[in-house]
DNA sequence: AATCCGGGGCG
DNA sequence: CGCCCAGGATT
């Protein structure tokens, strides 16, 4: 454990206020903003998180506004940041405080920890930055700061490891300004004790730090492996019909993109051609209630749209329509819906940007 | 304790 | 190509 918390705390503090970065989340206490802002950060950078949480304060001001607008307009918004259950525990807690919360949020840590999508990072960012309480925040940056200078590889993706960093971070936190702590160990992690290659000879804590002595930065923190990454097979089919319409679907169950839209799709075991397609009984259902005309590959070479745990091989067929279903939408409407970047791709490459 | 959930940037 | 990002929910 360490014995130098004041020493660690005053000198990354001070490190801090000459090293902070202009971002609009910092110039606020207000709980709204500050919640919006750690939601949109979640397993996110800056740079990609930063415009979308620019839309969110534009179009929804207030947390009543972000209550009363619709999911669809919702999920439009959080298009292509990816982790969509986010936006969903976002909508919902919107609704909870606004409704029954008379709009103002928890002021504390454990009733804070009770919102949909409020875990222990988020609540400690809250009510350390918007309420002043001493609740030390633990994110990656956090893992990894703490890690090298103090030499702890239990592994950080345990409950262990995470009840321990925890626990140091709470030692560690300075009581009187915890908000600023918490950013200032944050910033730094993010800015200085980078990942890869990290400028150690010029850092302020490499004569305390024990990853840098013992010649470890490399080594830590230390990460149980994750599993190996699944292929899977998708195939859309993507209807054409002679009135310029189109077919979406709604996503809804499990997996991935919840509630996003995309087209009809079938799943396969290993990439297919058109008489194996057209064999299987999914599709025949299909091309029955479409009354298919003709159909053909769009891409020769499969797309490989790559997420972090699995790598989905994709076939877009282009299906000619007779006849105009009632679920069919005009093609030129498909930019209102909110859709996965592999099909958002697929849509400008084969319709052109409208 | 293990598993799932996106997309993008970097070396 | 692997690693990681201002994590959380579910089982």
């Amino acid at each position: 454990m360490p014995k130098n918390s004041p020493s660690f705390s005053n000198k990354l503090i001070t490190w801090y206020l000459q090293n902070t970065r202009d971002l609009p989340w910092r110039t606020t206490n207000n709980p709204y903003y500050i919640w919006l802002s750690e939601i949109i950060l979640q397993q996110t950078r800056v740079l990609q998180g930063l415009p979308y949480y620019l839309k969110f304060v534009e179009t929804y001001p207030k947390v009543e506004d972000l209550a009363n607008a619709h999911e669809d307009e919702i999920m439009k918004l959080w298009q292509g940041l990816g982790y969509y259950s986010r936006a969903r525990n976002l909508h919902a807690t919107a609704k909870i405080v606004s409704e029954e919360m008379n709009g103002a949020f928890p002021n504390n840590y454990k009733d804070l920890l009770k919102l949909k999508g409020v875990g222990d990072y988020t609540a400690s960012a809250i009510a350390s930055i918007c309420f002043n309480q001493p609740e030390a925040v633990v994110d990656g940056n956090v893992y990894r700061t703490l890690s090298r200078v103090f030499g702890i590889s239990t592994p950080i993706n345990t409950p262990a490891g995470q009840k321990e960093f925890k626990q140091m971070a709470q030692l560690l936190i300075d009581k009187t300004q915890p908000g600023t702590f918490n950013q200032a160990i944050m910033e730094f992690g993010a800015r200085y004790c980078v990942p890869q290659n990290p400028d150690c000879p010029n850092c302020i804590f490499n004569e305390n730090c024990k990853a840098f002595q013992h010649n470890k930065v490399s080594e830590l923190p230390v990460k149980i492996k994750a599993k190996p990454i699944k292929k899977r097979y998708f195939n859309y089919l993507v209807v054409l019909s002679v009135k310029e319409k189109t077919v979406l679907r709604q996503r809804t169950g499990k997996g991935i993109w919840h509630r996003l839209y995309e087209f009809p799709m079938i799943e396969t075991s290993e990439d297919i051609n058109l008489p194996t397609l057209e064999k299987l009984p999914k599709f025949q259902s299909f091309s029955e209630e479409f009354q298919i005309e003709n159909i053909s590959l769009y891409n020769e070479k499969p797309v490989i749209h790559k997420l972090s745990h699995q790598h989905l091989i994709t076939r877009f067929w282009i299906v000619e329509s007779r006849e105009n279903s009632e679920v069919a939408i005009p093609v030129s409407e498909i930019g209102n819906y909110a859709v996965p970047v592999l099909i958002e791709n697929f849509v400008s490459d084969f319709f052109g940007n409208y």
